[in-house]
DNA sequence: CGCTCAATAGAAAGCGTTGTCCGGAACCTA
DNA sequence: TAGGTTCCGGACAACGCTTTCTATTGAGCG
């Protein structure tokens, strides 16, 4: 609360110690304290010796609310991420923090677990906080409305000096001030697809979230171009959609679709953690991998070389992403162009690919 | 920059708009409007509307900077962490994220890549922040200096109405105001290694890290004190020590010693991933898990059930333990007592344990 | 020896809120 | 109808810092 003149401390010493206290204790004004600590202006070498012998002795610690009020910048950036345990969103947050940190940024960070009402939240307390640049990380639901209100949000954000960042998902048109880092997900989709039909396999069960979220979107348009491109008929039952990305998932789809009969010889999981529940329900149906039903995955998440056989899927450089998104975002020239990257994929060969088992 | 009276800003209509605009729309005071988002404050019911059309038409969002220093709470909280990639420490951060966010706070991370100095900036970092409380997540070397420096730190948020919480890690002591949230290193140990001895293992090959580092010195305990509880002579030569908390690591310390020729009959892996890396080793020696050689890990991260065979492994509640941290540093009670929290662990029995290849 | 100029330090306004203190209007109660 | 209440709304100091703008040196120089 704000404290009146008469209303005296009652904790002197044990109070954090202001510019003010470090300034009578040196014996110097308010400015020159500022001045030693921000650096930015001469100060006699002896005045900065005792501001700083001053500041040690108190243990003063600058208040970056003031700073923030009184001078301008934050250096504060906020992300926002469905799920920190998800092992690609976390390779994704660390690229952001690691090179945050580098350039003196503190992130704030936010979970949303999938809820649009919560990303929302998040973003406005993003803004109350006024970060820097806020970073959205993952898929979205593609949505009219959504889009419009992130274009709402773009713009306020923009307005606020402030950037909006998306990462992995797609750029939200053009003249919308939003800065894009996007990877391959039709092409990496693309090129696996093309390798499991180039090993033979023709009969493909895929199995992926709902096709409204942007990432399905990709990997599924990548899935079907490969499919055309190799002429190999598509049959639409063969396509498990509206998984969870969980492994629970992907064990529960697959073990389904065994149980009725084993009418595939290829499974194209949408991620590594669902491949990694398809590839524990083809075990527990008694057949093997990659003998008796090949298995692809997507992400190249660390699960990917622990399963056995360890698995075939493209490499997404989630890291890289996070990475990249910073420095477009605060790197930025004052030609705010806007800035929009594709990062590639491509596919790492393993071991849970093999020909079909009636070729043999 | 602290703009001057005669200063006129150049993009009126494309500025963040501040309290003073919503006043004047509505044609009321700074106060009111204060008093219609705080909603602490009777305000009529007309006057309320407008204020609240106002702030909706001008898209406001209140300076969480310019609350914090005129009002005193801060509402943040930060919590410090080795790397966010580890499946553990992400499902702590989780815990910590959701509690945190369900009380209204939201969170500042940093990450130190076990760097001691990292760690420390970081804290700088928080004060500055004013955070309300700072999470210190997994175990830490124990020096002397260490934990002098550490108890400063306390004493410093102490005074600053901040809290200092060790999530993991061991007290610093009697009467050092911090909050600690630890879980039962040395029991799981303990519990594990009891039933890998009944299954009739006595030569284990043991595979950590650092004895310094606190995670390391509590598991190790455990495990020594089993073996002496069952009499079982202990082989110094059976420890692989200062191994990385890593899968290469793992994989690295178990192939060297297989290639010496296999003098032991199970493997005690410190954590996890360490056992991934084990597991994978034994396999690429050309010998079977369990069959040759048993296996654990600790941890129960996801990674233990896609394992094949599935790894036998304690289990930390590395959520609960973030949640439990949140609750213990927000919700303190006036009486501001020195909170000591233990959490249990306890054994996940999977497959890779079996009885020694030399019995059977 | 008076002048200018650089180097350095201080005074004070302003950043956007909150909370306290006060004043006026409507509403009772006697 | 006078005197209290109760409700509401406004004025304004304070929060801790940055950043002009202004003042005071002392040195260099013609």
């Amino acid at each position: 609360m704000a404290r009146r003149k008469n209303d005296v401390p009652d904790d002197l010493d044990h109070r954090q110690s202001t510019i003010k206290d470090v300034a009578e204790l040196a014996g110097v004004s308010l400015s020159t304290v500022s001045r030693v600590v921000a650096g930015n202006y001469p100060v006699a070498q002896s005045t900065r010796v005792r501001v700083q012998r001053a500041i040690r002795e108190l243990n003063y610690v600058a208040n970056t609310h003031a700073r923030a009020l009184g001078g301008g910048s934050t250096r504060t950036v906020g992300f926002i991420v469905n799920d920190v345990r998800g092992p690609a969103f976390a390779a994704a947050v660390h690229g952001v923090e690691q090179e945050a940190a580098q350039r003196g940024h503190i992130c704030l960070v936010a979970t949303t677990d999938g809820d649009p009402a919560r990303e929302l939240a998040a973003i406005q307390l993003m803004r109350e906080q006024r970060a820097a640049a806020v970073f959205l990380i993952g898929g979205a639901w593609d949505s009219a409305a959504y889009r419009a209100r992130m274009i709402d949000i773009a713009r306020s954000l923009d307005a606020a000096k402030s950037r909006l960042v998306l990462c992995g998902r797609p750029s939200l048109g053009p003249g919308i001030p939003a800065t894009v880092v996007e990877y391959d997900n039709e092409g990496g989709a693309y090129a696996l697809s093309s390798y499991l039909i180039s090993r033979g396999h023709r009969r493909i069960l895929y199995v992926g979230g709902d096709p409204a979220f942007t990432t399905t979107t990709g990997r599924l348009a990548g899935f079907r171009r490969a499919m055309a491109d190799m002429a190999v008929s598509v049959d639409e039952s063969l396509f498990e959609l509206d998984a969870e990305f969980s492994r629970a998932s992907g064990y529960e789809r697959v073990s389904d679709r065994l149980s009725g009969g084993r009418d595939f010889t290829a499974i194209f999981a949408e991620t590594d953690v669902i491949a990694g529940g398809a590839m524990a329900a083809v075990y527990d149906a008694g057949l093997s991998v990659p003998d008796d039903v090949s298995i692809v995955g997507y992400d190249d998440i660390p699960l990917a070389t622990d399963l056995r056989p360890s698995l075939t899927t493209v490499h997404v450089p989630y890291e890289e992403l996070g990475r990249a998104a910073v420095r477009a975002a605060l790197d930025r020239p004052v030609g705010r162009a806007e800035r929009h990257q594709l990062l590639g994929t491509h596919v790492i060969l393993r071991q849970s690919v093999g020909r079909p088992a009636i070729d043999r």
